[in-house]
DNA sequence: ACCTGGGTTCGATGATCATCAAACCTCGTG
DNA sequence: CACGAGGTTTGATGATCATCGAACCCAGGT
C-alpha cells in the first residue's frame, strides 16, 4: 500500500557503508550476490523476524542497494550490479569476495 | 594508561565496514588515503573534540583500517594500505574514489 | 618543579537503530 | 466471499554508539 519506489539512486558512499555494516544486511546482500537474477524476500534471510526483515530490505532498497520487483503477485529482491559497479567500483565485489573466506559469523 | 597495541590485524569485513561507515571516520581514512606516509592526530579531523576524534582512532585501529606510530613525542597515524588490499582488494580504494565525486557532508 | 601542548580515559547523556509482536494490506485460490 | 500466504507498517523496547567535559597522562621546554 506503500508508495514508496522499487529502486533508489545508489545512495552517497556513506549510506551504502552503513545500510553493509549490519550482519543481516550483509548475509542477504551475499545471498543476492550469488544469484544471477531475482530472489524471494523469504529466502533472503534466516533467524530473524518478518518485520525485521522487512525493515532491512528497505535499508537496502533506500541506498539503492536492491530493488525490488513483483513476480507472480510476490515480491522478489534483485542486486543493482550495475548501478553499483558504477558508483563504486570495485567494492561490493571485494566486501562480497572477503566474506566468502572468513568464518561465518 | 592503556597498553593497547599499535596496530591490530584486518578485522572481519563487518565490522571494517561498521568502521568506515560513520561520517567522521570516514574522513579520517580519505584524509590517511591521499598523505603517503604518517600523519599527525590533529591534522584529521575537525568538529569534533579531541575526546571524540580519539575515540574514532581507537575504533579504526581495533578494526585494523589505521596504525599508530610515535613521532617526536607526538601520535601520528597512517592507513594500514597493504594488510586492507589483502583482506579487502578493491575495496577502500573504490571507497576513497567514490568520495572523491561526490559532493562532502 | 612548573607549565603547556597533544592524546587518552571515564562517566554521563542523547540519538540512532535492530528487534519483535500485532495489526494491516493484497493478492490468489478454494 | 472467505481464507491463507507473503510482506509491510506501527509502536514499543532495549542495545549500541557518537558526543562531550573533566580528569588524567606523558613528554618537552623554561
Amino acid at each position: 500500500m506503500s508508495d514508496d519506489p522499487s529502486s533508489y539512486p545508489v545512495a552517497p558512499v556513506q549510506d551504502v557503508l552503513h545500510a553493509l555494516a549490519d550482519p543481516v544486511r550483509l548475509e542477504m546482500v551475499r545471498r543476492l550476490w550469488e544469484t544471477d537474477g531475482s530472489v524471494q524476500c523469504s529466502g533472503l534471510y534466516d533467524g530473524v523476524s518478518k518485520s525485521t526483515a522487512s525493515h532491512h530490505f528497505k535499508v537496502l532498497r533506500e541506498a539503492g542497494i536492491s530493488e525490488r520487483s513483483y513476480v507472480d503477485g510476490v515480491v522478489h529482491h534483485r542486486l543493482r550490479r550495475d548501478e553499483l559497479e558504477a558508483a563504486l567500483p570495485g567494492v561490493v565485489d571485494g566486501i562480497v569476495g572477503a566474506l566468502a573466506h572468513q568464518p561465518v559469523r
